[in-house]
DNA sequence: TAAAAATACTCCATAGGTATTTTAT
DNA sequence: ATAAAATACCTATGGAGTATTTTTA
């Protein structure tokens, strides 16, 4: 198992909220297979079912792997949502104020001092 | 600017802690140009230069706009990794107890009482 | 002039679409 | 019988490769 991608984040995110596919794939400006494809791909990644299918209205149910999955999910999303934020902010600062881009401690740092 | 991806993250952190393309795309099992395309999306998706180039040894550096988003793509890594590890560990636990897992509390839990 | 990154292309995998079938209520 | 998910199939985008050019130390 290995290999997650953000797409099919957001598609088990939206599926577990809406309980349906037909209703995360709206929302997710999508088409149903798609949706379809993107969890079959998670779940045959990780080897196990991650939504518990039924027809009723509102009846598709996480599985226990689905739950810890969706829970990171959460987590790795709300950051990346972070991140696009505060670059934006930060984007909006150097159009407003360029003097304040050219040279500064942070970017004088080597790299390679850099963790992990 | 939107949709970032685990492969050009996982690329930045690396050529961040290498100092350079060529040696972050051995790290990656990658080519050079793969590496240096990946890096060209994020900084047009960006609008910015994320890393400043030069060609000499261990040269290449984070401008002050990389150093934010590495930051956030070591997190949202870490994240990934826990999550795969978490999953790995919950599949064999599945695989020596399968008793365990037919139903539990969580499994039964409705997904629209779900949260986001 | 010798490295390292960028560019130009080619190819292929796959994400996403449409049409259709299957399935459960 | 109907509504929802699965499947089959097709297409197009873009990720990754090879070959080559550009650059700067």
């Amino acid at each position: 198992m290995s290999m997650l991608d953000f797409g099919s984040l957001r598609a088990l995110v939206c599926v577990a909220r809406e309980g349906s596919f037909t209703r995360a794939a709206n929302c997710l400006h999508r088409t149903q297979p798609s949706v379809s494809h993107q969890i079959r791909k998670l779940e045959e990644m990780v080897g196990e079912r991650l939504l518990e299918r039924s027809r009723s209205e509102n009846s598709v149910r996480l599985t226990r792997t689905g739950e810890i999955l969706v829970g990171y999910a959460w987590k790795i999303l709300d950051l990346v949502h972070e991140a696009e934020e505060v670059l934006k902010a930060e984007l909006e600062i150097a159009d407003e104020h360029p003097e304040r881009l050219q040279d500064t401690a942070v970017s004088r740092r080597r790299v390679n001092s850099v963790r992990q």
